[in-house]
DNA sequence: CCTACCGATCGGTAGG
DNA sequence: CCTACCGATCGGTAGG
């Protein structure tokens, strides 16, 4: 019964999953930079070489193709930051192993405009709806990851030791973003190592 | 000959410097809440119960529109955050005057759609052009004066101490923002007085 | 500061 | 997945 109540999905497999799959994350990238209300569907459709309305069909509304690049965009930060760190083992080595991650994927370009968790999340809170629903569960997810490491590693304060680690990546984020220094990140690590340095033994 | 270069302002006095100071309050919170982009010339002519055209002749282009928006918003964030820390002694005195005058204004709702810069840099990060700059030069303006309390109080790295102090601060605006949870202040509270606990006495 | 208008682009639909 | 189209809204202009 259970597994009936699975949604199907829109696009079983073949040629329309694959469009489907492409279209996504150009609109991740895009949405990057231009932010999900800037995502227009003319001109994600351009830029993919194929109509307007044949790209709307794929998703039925701009809210659902917004829904669907959130996800997109959730499975790419999975890719780049979580899984590399799977091979760290519970606690104060995995904690490390995440913040390094997410600082390198920070640095390195993973969307091509910045963070997309910072730049969508600043664009949608105060625009009440599913959109805004599914960037801030994306985010707990990660402070809610960072706060498990972190109790794990024996903090006592495990809510407040993940704050601190998001706010100095963000912080590092929004930095490089605007001034384009690449010490930022030097001082996001001192910072991250500081605090790391709390964790009993 | 210096008073002489500086540019006249567009409006004199009287009745359209009024005018134009009440279109700009009104499109400071605007755009805290919509961003740059989002903030049309016809939406805020109509919340001001004016017509679009009348609007625009105050300032010619939607981009003149937006920088006098971003000097306005300076202006409030000059009275919010700055002044009233000035009757504190530089260095460490000031340094935490700013550091509680800055969570004060996040979290007492100076802008009505939480924190102007960090809603407009977030947008516009990946925007060249002279919208980006002056949001930029607003926020270097921010960070140097932090970094220069924190060198008159003895830090050997003043642009780290300035980083941590804005990553801190920003970072709680973001998780407040999207989760409305004020522990995060506390938090914030924490680590920044931890971070001032790190200066020489 | 207004009415009346412009070309472009938006999300979305009809019909195939 | 396409062409052709819709009503609404965008920034901006003409003329007063």
């Amino acid at each position: 019964m259970a597994v009936t109540t699975e949604r199907a999905p829109r696009e079983p497999a073949g040629k329309g999953a694959e469009t489907r799959a492409a279209i996504l994350e150009r609109a991740v990238d895009l949405a990057s930079v231009e932010g999900l209300e800037g995502l227009t569907i003319g001109r994600l459709a351009t830029q993919l070489g194929m109509s307007k309305s044949g790209l709307f069909a794929h998703f039925g509304s701009k809210r659902e193709l917004q829904l669907a690049t959130v996800g997109a965009a959730a499975q790419r930060f999975w890719v780049a930051v979580i899984e590399p760190a799977l091979s760290a083992e519970e606690g104060l080595p995995r904690l490390r192993a995440l913040a390094h991650s997410s600082l390198a994927y920070l640095d390195n370009g993973t969307f091509s405009g910045g963070c997309f968790w910072a730049a969508t999340s600043a664009e949608y809170d105060d625009r009440p709806g599913p959109v805004r629903d599914a960037i801030s569960a994306g985010l707990d997810t990660w402070l809610g990851e960072l706060a498990r490491q972190a109790k794990i590693a024996g903090s006592a304060e495990p809510d407040r030791f993940a704050f601190e680690l998001y706010a100095i990546a963000s912080g590092a984020n929004s930095r490089f973003r605007l001034s384009g220094e690449r010490a930022v990140f030097g001082y996001a690590r001192a910072a991250i190592d500081r605090l790391l340095g709390e964790l009993p033994r």
